[in-house]
Parts: structure tokens; sequence; C-alpha cells
RNA sequence: GUGGCCAUGGUGAAGCGGUUAACACUUACGACUGUGACUCGUACAUACGAGGGUUCAAUCCCCUCUGGCCACC
């Protein structure tokens, strides 16, 4: 049960709902989608930008700000928010993805994980009191329990280990917890099986946190499974609290987890994506880069409102991209994320009218048959 | 006119007698899910200027031609 949560109000024909999570920075409607920026900047967009997309919270990472330019620094420069220039809510990841994703890069043990840093090799030892610590003074609105993330491989009896790990490290960091008003969120693993899903659920829920999180999804999995996942959790995570799931995902992984009943959600699927020229429209993905569009004068997304389809042909966005210019990753990442936002804002407003079950069908339906649109 | 050097794919360029012609760029097409990411993957020379010769075997040696560069007259 969360304070700052309130459920407005859940569709009648699935499990998706509507709400309003209050933060120190403002509340934020959920469900919603929350862009990616590691490094207290969401790559190519100023914070400007974001308004302009509506972004209503973006992300940040306690791995990548703990080592450069470091959390006293920035707690020294008044926070975040102040250090950045973004008065609406973050949210900071505690930097247990990058126990999964570093790899080699380090070493897990009951006390914490042994870091080696990507910038510079040196060692660095993160646990969840200091992950927490670390989170209290960037000042985010939202933090996240420090977890152990194992790659879709991890067999049963690693995957228990972990859980329960995980399960022992969120109890630390509930602990250490106790920055007033910041949210504290804690997270889910249990990989694919449901027994372990159903008993880490279990553990996180009675330490209780203001927030609950499936983590562990998008690391290598087939998509049936990430969605078995989201379904056989759904109906045990808390009612009334927020739910998230971490790291996902494609609009298809959106659309069925809003309809699941699931509420927050973050990728770095369209900025990166936007990067490397791969575009999200009402018409499927399309890569910018390719030959069809050299002489393409048609906006690129002809149903999109944003600011790039309004503005720019496909020609010169391919052009920009292949030439490698610093303003084609800034219109590709301004346009990915307005999709982004705009699909949870359309979801949103179909779940008040209680007709999101049409509006899956009507996108599932439009993106099967134009998953990969080619032309204009 | 004489002497010397050089000619390898769209580009720059390795190889210098022996089964698949290195590498990079360009180009084409993919991929990307709590960002180690303007990144990564795959494909792309029936062919080494043209013709002839030596050799079991020639992009690699020899001759001629063609074209280019440099020096001298």
């Amino acid at each position: 049960m969360s304070d700052n949560f309130t459920v407005l109000h859940r569709d009648a024909s699935c499990g998706a709902r509507l709400g309003s999570l209050k933060t120190l920075h403002g509340s934020i409607e959920t469900p919603i989608f929350m862009p990616v920026g590691t490094n207290a900047t969401v790559k190519a967009m100023t914070p400007e930008d974001l308004l302009a997309v509506n972004a209503q919270i973006i992300l940040a990472n306690t791995y990548h700000l703990y080592l450069r330019p470091g959390h006293c620094l920035i707690e020294k420069l008044g926070g975040l928010h102040r250090f950045m220039n973004w008065q609406r809510p973050i949210l900071t990841d505690s930097g247990g993805f990058q126990v999964f994703s570093l790899g080699e890069l380090r070493k897990i043990s009951e006390e914490g994980v042994k870091f080696q840093s990507h910038i510079d090799g040196s060692s660095h030892f993160l646990t969840p009191e200091l992950a927490v610590q670390i989170q209290q003074s960037l000042g985010a609105d939202i933090i996240m329990c420090f977890d152990e993330c194992p790659p879709a491989t991890a067999d049963y009896d690693y995957v228990k280990r972990s859980l329960e790990l995980t399960t022992r490290w969120a109890r630390r960091c509930k602990e250490t917890h106790q920055r007033e008003g910041q949210q504290l969120f804690g997270i889910i693993q249990g990989g694919m099986h449901y027994d372990l899903r159903a008993r880490s659920l279990d553990e996180i829920c009675t330490i209780g946190f203001d927030g609950y999180a499936l983590g562990g999804l998008s690391v290598g999995e087939e998509k049936e499974q990430m969605y078995g996942v989201m379904e056989a959790c759904a109906p045990l995570m808390p009612q009334d609290s927020p739910r998230y799931i971490m790291g996902i995902g494609s609009p298809e992984d959106l659309i069925e987890a809003v309809w699941h009943g699931y509420d927050m959600f973050d990728c770095v699927m369209p900025t990166r994506n936007a990067r490397n020229g791969m575009l999200f429209t009402s018409q499927g993905r399309i890569n910018i880069k390719a030959k069809p569009y050299e002489e393409d004068a048609g906006p690129l997304d002809p149903e999109c409102g944003c600011h790039v389809c309004r503005n720019y042909s496909r020609a010169y966005l391919r052009h920009l991209y292949r030439a490698g210019e610093i303003l084609a990753s800034q219109l590709n990442t301004y346009h990915n994320l307005y999709y982004f936002l705009d699909l949870m804002r359309r979801a949103r407003e179909a779940i008040r009218e209680n007709r999101f079950t049409e509006f899956r069908r009507a996108f599932v339906v439009n993106h099967t048959c134009n998953q990969t649109a080619k032309g204009g």
C-alpha cells in the first residue's frame, strides 16, 4: 500500500489501470514510459526537448554517476535535479543491472558486488547500503533496491539462490534508506520460473516498499517467456502500489504489459535505436539509412504530430544519419521518444474510456501487418 | 627524346611463385529491451592495366604494348 499512488480507474475489459503517482517533484500519470538518462542526460536530448515530448519522469544510473562525476559532487552542487536542470521526477536505477551487463568485470558475494570500472579499470565495491546512500545523495524521487539480475541462461538453482540474495539485499536497502519523501522500490527476481517469481514476490512484498518492480526480464529470453512471467506475476502484485517492469520494452511489449496491469516502464530502445537509425512509426519500424528513403520527401511518420515529423523529410534524416551528423541523433531520438510517450498517452486515454483491449487489438494487428514498413 | 619508378575492387592500400587476394573506408542489408552503445553483425575483387613468355604452378619472374609519375636533354 502506497500513500503516493492512486489507482484512478480500472479498464473494465482487462487488467489495465490508470493511476497517479505523487513524488517530490510532482505527480506522474500512469501507465508511463520513462526515458533512460544513464549519465544524467537522456542522450541527444536537452531537458527542454524532454519537456517538449512530454516526458514526465526520467531515469538516471547509480553506478555511472558514482563513477563519474561522483555522487558527492552532485550532492554538493545541489542534487541531481539541479545538476542536470531537470525539475520533474527522476528515478535512479541502483546499479543492479550492471551486475548483469558488466559480465566479466564484476564479482558477486553476499556482501555486495566488486566492479571493475568500465571507464578506467579501477575497482569498486558496491553494496546494498552504498547503492542506497548514493541514490540518497543524488536525490532522486524514486530509488531502486540493489539486486542481482541473472541472465536468461542461468539455471533454476542459480536463479533460486540469486533471488534469495536479492531478498536479503532488499532488506538491507530498506534498513539503510532514510531520506524523507524519497520512495524506495523493491525488485522481484526469479527468472522464468513462476514458483520462484511467486516466492520472490512474497518476500519482497513482506518487506514492504513504495512500489514493486519486475526485474530480470529482457535479458535474453524468448518473448513468450517474458509475457508468461508478466501474466503470471500480475495477479500476485499488490493492487494499490505502482508496478514497474524494468528494462522493457518495444511498443508491443509495453502494450502487453499495460494490458496486464503494469504501470511503469523504462528502456533504452527508443533512444539507442534512434542513434542507430531505427525509428518507430505508426506504420511500423523503419531503418532511416535504407536506400528507399534516399529521395523520400515525405515526413518520417505522416500520422505523428512531433516537431521532427512536421518539419523534416525522410530524405533529410537519411542524409544526416549517413553523414554522421549530431543532428541525426537529436532528431531521431526526439521522434522516438515522442512516439513512445504518445503511445502511453493514447493508452491512458483508452483505459479511461474502457477500450484498452480494443486499443491493444488494433495495435497488434497494425504492427504485425507492418512489422517492417519500408516505404511511405 | 633518354633514364628511372609505378599500374591490385567504388576508394586507400597489403601480398611479391603455391589451395579461400589482408586490412580500412565507402556501399547494401540486418541487429539493438533497468545504455560498457554515433555501436555491433553480415555481404561486396571468377580477380591483381593489356598481350605474350618462363615454370608443375605467376598478382608476384622476363619481354612488348598502353597509361601515369619523377629526373635529365
